[in-house]
DNA sequence: ACCATCGTTAACCTAGCGTTAACTCAACTA
DNA sequence: TAGTTGAGTTAACGCTAGGTTAACGATGGT
């Protein structure tokens, strides 16, 4: 199998070479950029090589040049290039930031370096069967009778305006993000809560149980969970 | 997507090249002009060559030609081009007579470039979805029983009339200008006071509390609060 | 020097929100 | 089939953002 070729944008020396070093293990080929701008140059040489990247991970915070930023020139070039964002935990809000960019992931530091191979793994699979993401900056998310509005909190539900709690909307924001697809409970956790939270507990399937009583009124849409494995948001 | 054409003028050289770096990041189509007059020429050209401005930025201390007279040129030609002003702050009563202008926004110096670039998303955003913007060089804001003369600061309640403070004036121009759209708390705080003055707290709080008070008598009309985001002026 | 005015701070209170606890049911294992 | 574990749901708890009022202190006018 040909080597898959990642855009790896991460300022912390350290940190970043362990991470290519990893990823290289597994049979990527990394390149490296230490800022957003040298990224955003890398894609650009690299694009006109026509080598294309087939997936980018950002970190978000960065000199020079944000990840959100960054994502957003990349995106604007190149609308079906999957990538994932890394951050520090602790940054309000920018889940649902990152996620409005239509970013497929978003890990929340620390993290096990597997861990990220694997969700590569995963989204260039899902990538690679068809399924060619056509991704706009997102403002709001459409589903039969029901509107989310990332921005404000709303759900539509036809007419009526439910306004959700923060973290309802990082968490039904995810779920339009990955809607029929499995996610495991893990990813979930890191994805809306950041993993190193260890809360104790079962705060989740709380709020998995509130989103499910928005939903009870259309059949068609459902949260349903796989033993031992995870969720998944089915829609039609 | 077409890259949306943005005309800058900001005299302060250092300042104005990164900002025009950083809109071209975001895929941007950036002229800049160094003061007032050389702006008020590229506009005369580009709208003649046909390619018009979607979006002005104006700083308001300029050399030759300050941004509000260059603002009320514009205007005047086109009273639907969106523009907003940036300032440093301190400079007593300009927010008001910025937003009479009919300015979609301003930001107080100094400030993170991407809230600006967020900021032109959002009011593009906005005035792409109809809406096109009437702009009357405003002198009044009416709703219902209430209006608003932000020159003398008169708030008239049906036939009474209530003097408004200074601060009072610039927060209910915000929220006029802004109604029925969820402000986050910092951008409120940076659109009226100016968001580095990092003061101790609530003094916005007491504010809006003081302005619902003003608002009470009409159960149509009210500030309403969405945790941990922001506030919404709701209006008929 | 005194008073009036206005923005800010302090202090107290409420209600909204995220989490936990506890109980129940369903699903897997042996 | 009994025992165990994962997940669904509800109610209750505790924390904190936000609402409100009163008091403070700076500024400017008389």
């Amino acid at each position: 199998m040909e080597k898959q070729r990642v855009l790896l944008a991460e300022d912390d020396f350290d940190f970043g070479s362990i991470l290519k070093q990893y990823l290289e293990i597994h049979n990527f080929d990394v390149s490296w950029a230490q800022d957003g701008k040298e990224a955003l140059t890398l894609f650009n040489a690299e694009t006109l090589a026509e080598r294309p990247f087939d997936i980018c991970v950002f970190d978000v915070m960065m000199p020079k040049m944000d990840g959100f930023a960054l994502a957003e020139a990349i995106v604007s070039k190149s609308p079906e290039l999957p990538f994932i964002f890394l951050t520090a935990k602790k940054m309000k809000d920018d889940r649902i930031k990152g996620l409005k960019l239509g970013a497929d992931d978003y890990i929340v530091k620390p993290f096990e370096a597997d861990i990220l191979v694997l969700r590569l793994q995963n989204i260039l699979k899902r990538s690679q069967r068809g399924s060619a993401i056509i991704r706009n900056t997102i403002d709001n998310y459409a589903i039969g009778k029901y509107t989310f509005y990332p921005q404000n909190h709303q759900l539509r539900i036809n007419d009526t305006v439910q306004k959700l709690t923060d973290k309802e909307a990082q968490l039904i924001s995810y779920f339009f993000e990955h809607k029929n697809q499995l996610v495991n409970r893990d990813d979930l956790l890191n994805g809306v809560w950041g993993s190193d939270d260890f809360f104790s507990g079962r705060s989740m399937d709380v709020f998995i149980s509130r989103l499910r009583k928005y939903f009870k009124e259309d059949p068609q849409i459902s949260i349903e969970s796989t033993r031992g494995v995870g969720l998944t948001f089915i829609t039609p």
